[in-house]
DNA sequence: TTGTACGCGTTATCAA
DNA sequence: TTGATAACGCGTACAA
C-alpha cells in the first residue's frame, strides 16, 4: 500500500532503525540523515502510519466520546455541539483524536462503552447526557481509564464530574425573582433521570424554604422537551392561586411555557415572570426574549477533557469541576413589580 | 497491558491461530473449541485489541470527519450537530467508527486534511462547511480515498457532493412569494466563499429573470451571520423603491434582518414578507414565526457516510446526491396580499 | 552514529 | 481441525 519507513530506508541505503529515529526528531542520529531522510520522506509522500505505531508503543493517542443527546436527531440541543466544540479543540490541540460514538446505535446495544474504549485502547472518555439509570454505571464506576462526565456525578475512582454549578445557578434565578418582588414562585423540573434535575430542585427547595415560601404544589416536572414545558405550563395557569414567577430548568422547556402562556392570553412578562436555564439560541429570539441562567458548554468540554488529560499524565486534579453560571437578563420577567415591591415596602 | 489471545491460548493449551479463528466464528475450528474458548474469553476480560487487528487486516474500519463550522465556538450552528447525528448513527451501524477533527487546531495549519487522514488509515472521510477558498482544494480533488462533502462541490475523481437541492429549495421559495403577489423580492444572500451561495443567487436570478423581474439593486450580501443580516436589513430600508419581500439565504440571516425591521418599526409580515432557508430551531420561536426552506441535514449527514461506505465497497453510486427542500410555511409572510393580487387580477 | 533483533497483538498461509 | 510461521509498520535495547 503506503510508502513505509522500509522503503524510504532502502532508498537511501541505511537500516529502517535510523530512518525511524531521524523521523523522530532523535539526537542519536546524525543531522546529515535527519536532513537526508526528510527530503526523501516528503518525496515519496510518506506518511507514517500511527496504527502501527500505537501498537508499537501502546498509547493511542485516542479519547473516546459519547454522547447521549437529549434530544435525538432533532438538532434540538444545541448543547451537544458546544459541548463537543469545546472537547474537539482541546484534544486535537494537546494531539488527541476523538472518536465519536452514537446514542443509539446497535453496537451500544450489544457491547458496554467500556468494552468499546477498551477494543480501540482509548487513554480517555467523555460522557454527556448520561442518565442516572443507565445499565453500565457500575461498569463505569470501576472504569480503568478516566472518564469525564459532563453533568452526570457518578462515584469512582477514574471518574470526575464537570458541571455548571447549578446550586449557585438557580440560585441566581431565584434571587433575581426575589429582588423583582416575586414570592410564589414555581418551578418546572427536568425528569429525575437526570442528575441535574435533583440539583436543581434541591437548590429550588432550599432557597424557598429559607424564605419560608417553599409550596409543594408549585412544583412541576417535564422532561426537559418543550412538549413537556408546554403541559405544565397548562397546569400551572390551572391552579387556583397562580404564581408570579415560574423558574424552569431548562430554555427549551421555558420556551413551551412561554407558548402556551401566550396562547391562553397572558400578558407576557406583566402577569407571569419566568427564568430558564441553559442560555441556547432560540431563547434570545423568542419574544418576550428568554431571561435565563447561562452555562458554558464549550468550556465544560474543554474542562472534561483536561481533566482526563490530566490523570493520562498522572497528576491527580480536583475530581469536581464547576463552571460559573451566569444570570443572563432580557424581557421575560416583569422588573415593574419591583418598584410595586418597593411601595409595599415603604408603606408597611 | 491486557489480556490477549495468546493469554488465552496459553491457559487452553491450544495455538493463538486457533483462539483467533475460534473468536472470529471462522468455520474451520471446531465447535468445540469455539465454545470453550469464548467462555475463557468472556472469564478473562478478554477484549481484541483493534489497533493490531487494524493493522493486520490493512482496514481501519474508521471515517474522518472534518467541521468547518459556520459560526466557530457559538453553538449557533445547529446544523453541525444535525449533520454530525446522521454520521455517527450511519456510520457506527455500519460497524465504523468516526474520528472527529476541529477547525482551528494547530494540527490543521500544519498538516493537510489528507496527511491526517492518511496518518490515520481512514477508509474515507466526510467534509462539513468546507470553503471555496480553501488552501487543500486541490489535495481533496486528488484523494486516493473517498471523500463526501457536504454543500460544497468539488470535482473529483474520489469525492462527492451531498447538499439539498439548492436551486428547488430557492424555486420553492421564491415561487411561494410570487404567488402571495410579490413582485419585488430582495434577496440576501451568504457570502461568495461558500458554494451554496452561488446556487442560491443563480436560481434567484434566474427565477426572476423568467418572471421579468430581476433587479440589481435587489441583491444583498451577508456572511450566515446574524450580524450581517441585521446590516442588510437596514440597507433594504435605506431603499428609494422598497422590496415587498425578501428571501434569505440562511435562517440565521433572516432572523437578523427580522430583528432590524422590528427595531425600525416595520409592521411584520404586513409590510415585509420574509423567507428564510435552514429550518434552524429559533426560527420557529421567533416572533413573526420564521417561513423557511427546510433541509433535512441529518439524512445529508447519512447519505455522505452511505456514499463513502458505497465506494469502499467497490460500488460506483452517483456522485451527486441532491435531497428535498421543503416549504415550511409559518407566519412571516403575508398571505393577504394573495387576495390583493387577486383583486388587482380580477380588475386588470 | 548506525544497524540487528525483537516485539506490539492480530490475522493469513500453508503444512500437518 | 489444528498449529507453526510469517507478516502488518513501527519503535527500542543493545550491539557494532
Amino acid at each position: 500500500m503506503g510508502v513505509t519507513i522500509k522503503d524510504i530506508a532502502k532508498r537511501l541505503g541505511v537500516s529502517a532503525t535510523a530512518v525511524s529515529k531521524a523521523l523522530n526528531d532523535r539526537d542519536d542520529v546524525s543531522n546529515e540523515l535527519k536532513v537526508k531522510v526528510r527530503k526523501i520522506a516528503e518525496e515519496m509522500d510518506y506518511s507514517p502510519n500511527s496504527l502501527a505505531k500505537r501498537l508499537v508503543t501502546n498509547k493511542s493517542n485516542t479519547i473516546g466520546v459519547f454522547m447521549f443527546s437529549r434530544q435525538k436527531n432533532s438538532g434540538h440541543d444545541p448543547f451537544g455541539f458546544q459541548f463537543l466544540s469545546g472537547i474537539m479543540e482541546e484534544a486535537n490541540r494537546n494531539g488527541y483524536d476523538i472518536v465519536l460514538f452514537s446514542t443509539d446505535s446497535d453496537l451500544l446495544a450489544e457491547k458496554s462503552y467500556i468494552k468499546l474504549c477498551k477494543e480501540r485502547k482509548v487513554e480517555g472518555a467523555i460522557f454527556t447526557g448520561l442518565r442516572l439509570d443507565d445499565p453500565h454505571l457500575e461498569e463505569i464506576k470501576e472504569s480503568p481509564f478516566p472518564i469525564s462526565i459532563i453533568d452526570t456525578e457518578v462515584k469512582g475512582n477514574n471518574v470526575s464530574f464537570i458541571s455548571t454549578d447549578n446550586r449557585k445557578g438557580v440560585r441566581l434565578a431565584l434571587n433575581y425573582l426575589w429582588k423583582l418582588g416575586h414570592r410564589r414562585i414555581a418551578i418546572i423540573n427536568g425528569h429525575k433521570k437526570a442528575m441535574v434535575s435533583h440539583l436543581r430542585y434541591n437548590a429550588y427547595k432550599e432557597f424557598l424554604e429559607e424564605k419560608g415560601q417553599f409550596r409543594e404544589e408549585l412544583v412541576f416536572t417535564g422532561d426537559f422537551t418543550e412538549r413537556s414545558g408546554y403541559l405544565c405550563g397548562g397546569k400551572i395557569l390551572e391552579l387556583k392561586d397562580r404564581p408570579s414567577a415560574v423558574f424552569v430548568a431548562s430554555d427549551l422547556m421555558a420556551l413551551g411555557v412561554i407558548k402556551k402562556f401566550k396562547e391562553e392570553g397572558l400578558k407576557l412578562p406583566e402577569e407571569m415572570s419566568i427564568v430558564g436555564f441553559d442560555n441556547i439560541f432560540p431563547g434570545e429570539f423568542n419574544e418576550p426574549a428568554l431571561t435565563t441562567i447561562g452555562q458554558n458548554a464549550f468550556e465544560m468540554g474543554v474542562e472534561a477533557v483536561n481533566w482526563v488529560l490530566k490523570r493520562i499524565n498522572g497528576e491527580k486534579g480536583n475530581k469536581k469541576i464547576l463552571l460559573e453560571p451566569e444570570l443572563i437578563i432580557r424581557d421575560s420577567c416583569d422588573t415593574n413589580q419591583f418598584q410595586w415591591l418597593e411601595r409595599v415596602t415603604a408603606k408597611s
